[in-house]
DNA sequence: CGCAGCGA
DNA sequence: TCGCTGCGG
């Protein structure tokens, strides 16, 4: 998570503005556990906390995710999530830090709830874990009300996507990180916020301009991920940033080169090579299926309104702004002529 | 996050 | 019609 790759798209003018206009027709493919903890960092209630339905069931991400894909199926845009599978062994160490450091936040979050801080609840609640199978399902269970697919990744989600565009099964991931490009995906789409803000526009990051410009081979531009430290070599190297970084890349070739030179010193339990090979070739499936459906306006209603207490009104008018979009750009056939 | 309701 | 703010559950 967050290869620091941004200051040298930025030195090489790399990204494209690009309108959602501009999607219309196309399968765009999200990180599911990325967007259902982006719903629960900003979207809350009056004390900070979540919001829930009259039960206290948390209902932040359904909120978020039913009105972010109604929008897009109104745009005529299909989205495919992802979701994570068991993490690779090589994986698990850096996650159980991460696991602990979110487990602290989420203790203070609920201490500063409670209290009635409410913008050092919204702060902490950034950071703190609750990714919960309960979440997950209900999320999963909205997806298939609306008609979108949902692949289960054997491991990594991002890694499946980047696999699934590659594929051409989809036109792009819409991501925050740059991890999705050091896996391969051809496109990924960065700050990408649907209602037009001119301040804050999508950006198309294409994989073979990105290697063009920068002057490297899809293996350097991973060793360059290395380097900068990546989810299997957590923190890279002291005192290489991203400039410094592929200044070596370029002049030395290659990680194998700066190591077998001293430049750089090899700290990490796992090799270099298979890290290497995590990116190059991470393990994903072609077993997945990807059927969009039409939205099931009463089954939606039965799970949103009757179960966890969304207004009907906004609920229908969502779902009908959906439905005219999708009858726009017709079934998934059409859907792939626009690629 | 995305929307609705409001005032300029 | 636009930009801002606060609400949604």
């Amino acid at each position: 998570m967050g290869i620091q790759l941004g200051v040298l798209a930025k030195q090489f003018g790399l990204g494209r503005l690009i309108n959602p206009e501009k999607l219309r027709g196309k399968i765009i493919v999200v990180d599911a556990l990325v967007t259902i903890y982006q719903m629960l960092a900003t979207i809350r209630g009056p004390d900070g906390y979540f919001l829930v339905d009259s039960k206290g069931r948390i209902t932040s991400h359904l909120v978020g995710i039913f009105n972010r894909e109604c929008r897009l199926m109104s745009l005529g845009i299909r989205s495919i999530y992802v979701f994570d599978g068991p993490p690779l062994e090589i994986k698990l160490r850096v996650l159980q830090r991460r696991r602990e450091e979110k487990e602290k936040f989420y203790g203070q979050f609920l201490e500063a709830v409670k209290k009635g801080d409410v913008d050092r609840a919204i702060k902490l609640g950034k950071r703190a874990m609750f990714v919960t199978d309960e979440l997950i399902n209900q999320t999963k269970k909205l997806l298939s009300l609306l008609g979108i697919p949902v692949v289960q990744a054997p491991h990594d989600a991002e890694a499946q996507a980047a696999y699934i565009v590659k594929e051409g099964n989809a036109y792009a991931i819409t991501t925050r990180d740059w991890d999705a490009l050091v896996y391969g995906s051809p496109r990924i789409i960065m700050h990408w916020k649907i209602i037009h803000d001119p301040y804050l526009p999508a950006k198309l990051y294409i994989l073979d301009e990105f290697l063009e410009k920068l002057r490297l081979t899809r293996e350097q531009l991973i060793d360059l991920a290395i380097l900068l430290g990546t989810d299997f070599n957590p923190g890279g190297f002291k005192g290489i940033g991203p400039k410094t970084a592929y200044k070596l890349i370029r002049m030395y070739r290659s990680l194998d080169n700066l190591l077998k030179h001293g430049r750089i010193k090899w700290i990490w339990d796992v090799e270099p090579d298979e890290i290497r090979q995590l990116f190059l070739n991470p393990p994903v499936t072609d077993k997945y299926e990807i059927e969009f459906g039409t939205p099931d306006e009463e089954g939606i209603i039965e799970f949103l309104v009757e179960e966890h207490d969304f207004s009907p009104r906004r609920v229908k008018n969502r779902l009908k702004e959906a439905l005219r979009g999708l009858h726009r750009v017709g079934k998934q056939a059409d859907l792939m002529k626009f690629f």
